[in-house]
DNA sequence: ATAACATATTGGTGAACACCAATATGTATT
DNA sequence: AATACATATTGGTGTTCACCAATATGTTAT
């Protein structure tokens, strides 16, 4: 499939976007996430796995919790494209030298 | 409403990606779009009509003809951050330096 | 004015998917 | 092993929206 397309898909939800948003700032743990994103767990749970399946996102067990960090940091590219308020925090960028 | 998931929304779907990803190499009239993006000449002119009214694209009449074309270039951003292989022919970008 | 062409709009249909509640799985503690 | 806690999965519902065919609007030429 369409690389761009599956990527443009995951983002274009406020759900993911307000998780990959809250994830710029570093790992997050599952029972910080959902409350931040103001969505039930189970929600936030299918969102997370679909990120994590994607490649967007990698999560990490300890103990009883699961953290979830950013993977693929194309999606830092993206945020400082469009402008995003986030994207412009962000100082390192993957793929933006030359 | 978020900027930033306007524009995701925008260019999550096949139809519209393959439209901006056609216009990058610079303006076409409609009769040129539908046929490349393999849509009915309706289809195809609805996604136009949701790209320009966002501020994505605008358009230009000469005769009986429209012509497309990006207006905003954070698109062109966007393509090069998620490595798509039309970001990459671009050489211009608008945000991107510093 | 009428015909021919280019694009936009409308109406109806089907599929994708976000959401929540409830349940299941997995882990640590006693 | 039983309980409590954290996360994942399932089932069902409602909404959004891409799509096409048909029709409407607008432009040029005769």
């Amino acid at each position: 499939m369409d690389e761009t397309l599956k990527i443009m898909k995951l983002l274009s939800d406020k759900t993911r976007l307000n998780i990959v948003r809250f994830l710029l700032d570093g790992e997050k743990c599952v029972c910080k996430i959902f409350p931040q994103v103001k969505r039930t767990q189970s929600t936030t749970s299918i969102h997370l796995g679909k990120l994590e399946n994607a490649g967007i996102l990698k999560s990490r067990r300890e103990g009883k919790k699961i953290f979830y960090s950013i993977r693929d940091l194309r999606v830092c590219d993206v945020f400082k494209a469009v402008g995003d308020k986030k994207g412009k925090i962000l100082k390192k960028c993957c793929c933006m030298e030359g």
